[in-house]
DNA sequence: TGTGCCGCCTTTTTT
DNA sequence: AGGCGGCACA
């Protein structure tokens, strides 16, 4: 198997690699690290590997695993190995996420862990309800206690491969005064019950199945003849350990990576495993990939500048074979919906000149960012779409369908009739649900059981016990119906025949409409699985809202959510110290968490080809409260040589003018001219800054740096916080103790001197 | 049992 | 500021 034979003639996905490329591509045997800066080919050059294996014959589809961290990384794999060697492609049963691949394998030895090969794989929603459960039965208060924290924790202890007997004691005094680990045990108990897995237990099952089982371990082993694994820097414990015994003695692993995007360390990821891949695996190679194929020199230098600022990198320089574009910029204004209104101008503009609005994005540090820019594309009418926030498997109309069709698919499942016994609405409120399960406690049967048996009786009040003997019959109708009829028919039957899709069409709220949609949309995503049963083994795995319909939209999306991705225009906002880099990460994680920060920005202004654009608020409202914020440190980072700064201020270029005689520095800036189509409309709104104060231009900021001179204990007004002192004066920053607020950290050139 | 109001807490990031 | 949970009331 060492020695490979090259194909007759060289197909064009393997003479199109540069050398780099080319040698992790045809560098089977042994250990492999990749190293590839953002840019520079990496799915290329690991498809292309791939391809070379099996063409060669070197293993067959099903001897490969390769393991991504996300489905669309996965599928866009799968597709482009389908481009070079057809149809094989189609046939590599395990390249797929770790969640999904470990799924899969769990499935076949589940007994081993006290499962049953159907287990339920539980979405956070059930999770959160079940260990709720728990903390009640232990007799905690759960205000003080909430299930979200231990969820936390067990998550934590989950990503570290650690079972409740592996719970250091100091540890478990995180919850509940020392039960912790106690009530991660129950919790595991009740999973097992329930035939149910949540996300951290199919890796941790998979270890524990792995460790104890020499035979199966060896099996696995051999039949996994090359192991490949995208994004390594972002493997936590578990999944580090899951593919130590995956891999074996063999070794034929080729791990992809970045550790100068390594993002993900607060869910467990531990960039350590890259690092130390060499220590690992012996005589491992590494091949870096540093020609960057994506941006242009001013956005790379940019970047590199920032990231240049972090220690303990394992060190690439990416370089480039293109030449020219355009600075990046950076955009200092006053609000945060003056930032939206820039970027929304900016981005029409762009398209007058010809930019697709799909090779746009914003990204944004934190969620809650997208709604400044939403508010503002619905009201100039600039198609948006926003990528996160809410999967479509975790919308409740979603999972309420779901649950149904999990009862049906197996009638024990007591998350599912849980979730919908009341829903939509028939009377069957806490006291009736109570009754049940204290039946079914009692009579060690399932809730779907304990519920036919309850029917049976007088216990109920009459209304109650006709509507729960209606949901009884239609759920054992609706399973008799299973085997013959279509399911996704039989999964639109149910819908209709259980009042919800009645319930949405008589709800006239605004999502109604959407709710129905999305229903509609379940329905037809379940056509290409095979069965119900495949349809759900996939659902909570598998499915997400990527849907990328026909109409071009600006992309909205965090940054995290963006690695990987590209885009023409790429737009930054929140620059802002507090928000990123955020609070939290500034409060709590050290030194090492705003190096992660960093990777963060250099993961945002490396997903740019043509231009990125940096934007930072004076003024921000956090907590419904009006902040004002200064530039984030990342801005000051970025090399002033590839980088051009502008600030809007208020009062536009009539203001400037007044300052400035005619030489207006920012002409260029749109203000009212070869206005878009929201452009009138806003304006008409009377979109309006504080009054601007003549003569205040004088202390005006340009390019950044401050020309205004403030000494301690100088009077001034701020156009948010009204009069005040100042108090210390850091370069263009002070802190002014105002009449009204009292002490804030303002830029200097938000502030007017008093006479 | 279902609805409406009040008060709290929130904002990282997700397979 | 807004969304959610808890509580009081119909």
């Amino acid at each position: 198997m060492a020695s490979v034979h090259p194909l007759a003639s060289e197909p064009d996905w393997l003479s199109s690699l540069n050398p780099p490329q080319r040698e992790a591509v045809l560098t089977t045997e042994g250990p492999v690290l990749m190293l590839a800066g953002a840019g520079t080919g990496k799915t290329k050059a690991l498809t292309a590997r791939l391809a070379w294996i099996l063409a060669n014959r070197l293993a067959w589809p099903s001897e490969l695993l390769a393991v991504t961290f996300t489905n669309k990384a996965a599928r866009e794999m799968r597709h482009r190995l389908g481009t070079m060697i057809g149809p094989a492609a189609e046939g590599m049963p395990w390249l797929g996420t770790f969640h999904a691949i470990a799924a899969k394998m769990l499935r076949r030895h589940a007994e081993l862990v006290g499962l049953k090969s159907n287990f339920t794989i539980l979405d956070t929603d059930d999770q959160l309800r079940l260990l709720k459960q728990v903390i009640a039965e232990a007799n905690l208060d759960e205000k003080r206690w909430p299930a979200k924290a231990l969820a936390g924790l067990i998550d934590r202890w989950k990503n570290k491969g650690q079972v409740p007997a592996d719970v250091p004691a100091g540890e478990s005094f995180a919850f509940a005064d020392g039960q912790g680990a106690t009530l991660y045990a129950r919790y595991q108990e009740r999973l097992a019950t329930l035939n149910a897995a949540d996300f951290g237990d199919l890796l941790l099952h998979g270890i524990v199945i792995l460790e104890r089982h020499a035979d199966l371990r060896a099996e696995w082993q051999r039949k996994f003849k090359y192991c490949l694994v995208d994004e390594y820097q972002d493997t936590n414990a578990a999944q580090y350990r899951w593919l130590k015994l995956l891999v074996g003695e063999r070794h034929n692993l080729c791990c992809v990576g970045d550790d100068d995007q390594s993002i993900y360390s607060w869910r467990g990821a531990e960039v350590s495993n890259i690092l130390r891949f060499e220590k690992d695996f012996p005589g491992a190679r590494i091949i870096r990939l540093e020609q960057n194929y994506r941006s242009t020199p001013h956005i790379l230098a940019a970047a590199s500048g920032v990231i240049a600022k972090n220690s303990g990198r394992l060190g690439k320089t990416l370089w480039t074979a293109m030449n020219g574009g355009e600075k990046v910029n950076v955009v200092g204004v006053w609000d945060g919906p003056e930032e939206a209104r820039l970027v929304g101008e900016r981005i029409e503009r762009l398209a007058r000149e010809g930019a697709g609005l799909e090779q746009v994005a914003i990204l944004v540090r934190a969620q809650h960012q997208t709604r400044e820019f939403e508010d503002r594309f619905i009201a100039i009418g600039l198609p948006y779409r926003i990528v996160g926030g809410f999967r479509f498997y975790e919308r409740a109309e979603i999972r309420d369908a779901l649950a149904y069709l999990r009862l049906v698919n197996s009638a024990d499942d007591a998350l599912a009739f849980e979730r919908i016994v009341n829903v939509p609405k028939r009377g069957l409120g806490d006291k009736a649900q109570a009754l049940i399960a204290a039946h079914a406690r009692a009579t060690g049967s399932s809730l779907s059981h304990a519920a036919a048996g309850i029917i049976e009786t007088d216990e109920l009040p009459a209304a109650a016990r006709r509507n729960l003997a209606t949901l009884v019959g239609d759920l054992r109708r609706w399973r008799a119906m299973a085997d013959t009829t279509p399911h996704p028919e039989l999964a639109q039957i149910i819908l209709e025949e259980c009042g919800y899709v009645a319930a949405l069409q008589a709800d006239k709220s605004a999502e109604a409409a959407g709710r129905l949609d999305n229903l509609a949309e379940l329905v037809r995503a379940m056509e290409v699985y095979d069965d119900l049963q495949a349809f759900l083994e996939h659902v909570s795995l598998v499915m997400d809202n990527d849907r990328s319909e026909g109409e071009a939209k600006v992309t909205i999306m965090t940054l995290h959510a963006a690695k990987g991705l590209e885009f023409d225009h790429i737009f930054l906002p929140g620059w802002e110290e507090g928000l990123f880099p955020s609070q939290r990460a500034l409060d709590e994680g050290g030194q090492a968490s705003l190096e992660e920060e960093r990777r963060l920005a250099y993961v945002g202004i490396t997903r740019a080809r043509r231009r990125a654009t940096i934007l930072h608020a004076a003024n921000r409202r956090v907590y419904g409260q009006w902040t004002s914020s200064i530039p984030s440190r990342f801005v000051a980072e970025l090399p002033a040589e590839h980088v051009e700064s502008e600030t809007t201020l208020s009062g536009g270029p009539s203001l400037w003018r007044a300052a400035l005689g005619d030489g207006d520095p920012f002409a260029h800036l749109e203000r009212g001219s070869g206005r878009g189509p929201g452009w009138e409309r806003a304006a008409s709104r009377g979109v309006k800054r504080p009054g601007v104060i003549e003569g205040r231009a004088t202390h005006v900021t340009v390019g950044g740096r401050a020309r205004g001179e403030f000494a301690v204990g100088v009077r001034v007004f701020h156009q948010k916080f009204g009069q005040g002192t100042v108090r210390a004066v850091d370069a263009n920053k002070l802190t002014v103790s105002f009449d009204a607020s009292g002490d804030k950290l303002v830029l200097d050139s938000f502030v007017e001197p008093l006479g």
